[in-house]
DNA sequence: GCCAACGTTGGC
DNA sequence: GCCAACGTTGGC
């Protein structure tokens, strides 16, 4: 099982969203790195720290996890939809996505200060200047470091 | 709101 | 296929 990170921001879709709606398909997701580790990378059961972008403070909030299979991202033939894409041929989508379920929220965020001032997470890409990816693996210790820090034990996959 | 960092686009 | 211009991300 691998590990990952997916950011949101909360005023668009936040851990508690995720937890009242049980599941929700990943849209709007338009770099290839992240539609890859979607599309190639991802295996149902895989769970993810859910991480919360410019928010204040910034940080992990919580786990989810992979559901289903990688299919194509609706909102991409939605001409209404922000996230429409005309070059997308719908016979053979450009962008694909993955479900995630919530699995638990953390007691409190575990801000990125933090996650930066915590020896044992160095190299976390998170953490690190100019990575922007809004999915990214996490290694196996980092995840169960960071469920540490928020005072949870870490979840099965 | 600023701006550094990075990805994408499009002219050539 | 290079690279400048532009748009976006996201911390601060």
């Amino acid at each position: 099982m691998r590990h990952w990170l997916i950011k949101s921001e909360p005023d668009v879709f936040s851990i508690d969203d995720l937890e009242a709606v049980g599941r929700e398909p990943w849209d709007g997701i338009r770099n290839y790195q992240a539609r890859n580790f979607m599309r190639d990378d991802m295996e149902a059961g895989d769970l993810a720290i859910f991480y919360h972008s410019n928010a204040k403070p910034p940080g992990a909030v919580g786990v989810a996890r992979v559901v289903g299979d990688a299919y194509p991202d609706p909102s991409q033939f939605d001409r209404k939809s922000k996230y429409y894409d005309a070059k997308s041929d719908p016979d053979a989508p450009r962008w694909l996505l993955r479900d995630f379920e919530f699995v638990l929220k953390f007691p409190a965020i575990v801000p990125l200060a933090d996650l930066k001032a915590e020896k044992a997470l160095e190299g976390m890409q998170v953490t690190q200047r100019g990575v922007r990816l809004s999915i990214m693996p996490v290694e196996p210790g980092h995840f169960r470091k960071v469920c540490a820090m928020a005072g949870v034990k870490a979840p099965k996959g």
